[in-house]
DNA sequence: CATCGTAAGCACAGATGTTTGCTTATGGGC
DNA sequence: GCCCATAAGCAAACATCTGTGCTTACGATG
């Protein structure tokens, strides 16, 4: 005992780290039960030392922030179709998509929640927000680029992005079939000839 | 220590302690900092023993619900106007006014969060959600019994509450002036005046 | 006015989450 | 191949949240 032998100690490197915690929290988030999804809870459901967690992300937040915004930016990410109907619509699939998996629903939920039991300023939250709308501006930006005359942000923040949102926060199931192209339909007017529609 | 005067120990009565707790969790959720809303420090804000908030409610995700629902059912209340059009404007207006104080958002965000660490199962959560959807049930029905034909409940989610909610949540203001008619015209179709205006 | 059930307050114990000082693998640069 | 900065692992202290047994004020009932 008064000596310490090198009892083999074996250690994940920081790139093992990173990618065990993550997954750790997404398994976490996936299981049900409500399960604590403390940061010990985490650690050992990856095989890290809590402490290493502490150090590296300071706080249960900002390893959330870190995993949601990894993840959301891998899965629903943005396509360019050519056209502002298309690539409103492959935005929406990437949606339906991403909340028709509990995991992405619980991503989507983490974007909205963010904190826990500690809050975010209103305008940090904002901004955290604005990340997410980003694809959004990109694709206005793209679309009048074009010549297309794409609908004010707010519009698409109404009828794209907020059915979307609400579906994922509370878990309501997206209709089975077509929903994508009702939004975009709503959003754009039913004429699939553009020209006509508002603005 | 071996004798226990009655030190004159003052104590709030039932009614004192549940209005004293809530008024606490309201005041420390608006708190900016990011305050730790915990049961110890609501009930010390409250100036109530925390022993009494936890038998009586026995989880902070209990005792939010409480606030929430009880706060909800009292800012955003049901009317009736005698018209499927002028009860969706009412609920939107209601809506709308309560989103644009720091205090009501954070009552319609605490109903999407819920749980802040652990997780209520979806249908569960779901289930929280359709007390809130209570409404808008009741005012089909009502429409309905006049004979008037209201839109299905998916399409006033998305058209009506989504967007609501979305603001809420992140703290978008609402357009000035015209939003609750700008929803409800959107929903059952802008027929008293065809005008162009979509800005 | 006396009695009784309810529930608030208090003190303390137990469990859990958070932080710190230190040791020592690991991987890159010289 | 040696040396060094970085960061993971460990243990123990520390803070905080959660729960329990008990006393006792409050209000209702007779």
């Amino acid at each position: 005992m008064t000596s310490k032998q090198p009892t083999s100690r074996i250690r994940k490197s920081p790139e093992q780290v990173r990618s065990a915690v993550h997954q750790a929290v997404i398994d976490l988030m996936s299981a049900p039960g409500g399960v604590e999804l403390t940061i010990p809870a985490i650690a050992h459901h990856a095989g890290v030392n809590h402490t290493s967690v502490y150090r590296r992300w300071g706080s249960r937040e900002a390893l959330l922030a870190d995993v949601v915004t990894t993840r959301l930016e891998r899965d629903w990410p943005l396509h360019d179709t050519g056209t502002l109907r298309g690539d409103l619509t492959a935005w929406a699939e990437a949606g339906v998509a991403s909340i028709r998996t509990p995991e992405g629903r619980l991503l989507v939920r983490a974007v909205a929640l963010s904190m826990p039991s500690s809050a975010h300023t209103q305008a940090e939250r904002a901004q955290h927000f604005q990340r997410r709308l980003h694809s959004i501006e990109r694709i206005r930006e793209r679309a009048a680029a074009r010549g297309e005359n794409p609908p004010p942000v707010e519009e698409i923040l109404d009828q794209l992005v907020a059915p979307l949102y609400l579906r994922a926060i509370f878990g309501i199931d997206p209709p089975a079939t077509g929903y994508p192209e009702l939004l975009v339909d709503r959003l754009l007017g039913n004429t699939r000839t553009p020209g006509t529609a508002e603005a």
